[in-house]
DNA sequence: AGGAAAACCGGCCGGCTATCGGTTTTTAGC
DNA sequence: GCTAAAAACCGATAGCCGGCCGGTTTTCCT
């Protein structure tokens, strides 16, 4: 349903930046992320703004200005962006998985077997959670 | 490096049709789809174009006109859309792989049984084709 | 050769990111 | 409370796509 989440340059950096250090207001990622691509801080501010228009930002006022933090660790967002556009490409849960094995299988055999270790760890895990 | 390939929502409609009937030339895909969706001849032409110089669609002279075919299977397609998103959103093979078993454990543990099922079966067509 | 059919070219629109300058709002300090 | 600075907010422009098409050129068949 929702279109699948893009990143702008900027935007990707920003998102980045934020992942390192989190909890910062516009005037910090400027002083990082501004300087060295040379833009300026209103760039950020709005682009900022724009991740948080996106959901992909949580901001709160503290006295002058917002400070803000991911809404998603790096990981989640990983997967998210992969869900979607998996989503965009079919609907049959199926074929998704399928498409995920035979991008895990052209990256070499070993590859197909480390994904099935991963599976055999985390069905682990949730079943001792359960427990 | 290459950038993720991305679909318009016409684009799409073109490809799955493609995927229906291939080898046709652009009357036929506008009888179909043109019609269905109302633009004219020269709006699914130049659709098709855009479609074979992003390398979607292969096309041979007939006479007069190309005549295309998707260059990729539907499955190769979703393969690709998803590997590049995922290259395009980590470089660690390892994090993408996760990102794969997070997706398939998030839609239920028994998606992830069948994520881990499909694998197997993989890797057993392919032993069984190597000896 | 001439006409029809198709490809190709260029252009417009709308949406999105990057970029910023200018204006308004907010707040802290006097 | 009033003011100055800081930050948010508000357009605006530019560039890149995809969707959309009209007009021109090329191609091929008879």
């Amino acid at each position: 349903m929702p279109p699948p989440i893009t990143l702008g340059d900027l935007e990707r950096a920003v998102m980045d930046h934020l992942w390192e250090v989190s909890d910062v207001d516009v005037k910090a990622v400027w002083k990082v992320v501004g300087r060295r691509r040379k833009v300026s801080h209103n760039t950020i501010q709005s682009t900022m703004d724009r991740l948080f228009k996106k959901g992909l930002l949580d901001r709160d006022k503290v006295s002058h200005a917002f400070v803000y933090r991911p809404s998603l660790s790096r990981a989640e967002f990983r997967a998210r962006v992969i869900r979607d556009v998996a989503e965009s490409v079919s609907d049959a849960e199926t074929e998704i998985l399928a498409a995920f094995v035979d991008v895990a299988a052209d990256a070499g055999t070993d590859t197909l077997e480390k994904l099935e270790a991963m599976i055999a760890e985390r069905r682990a895990r949730e079943t001792q959670e359960t427990e």
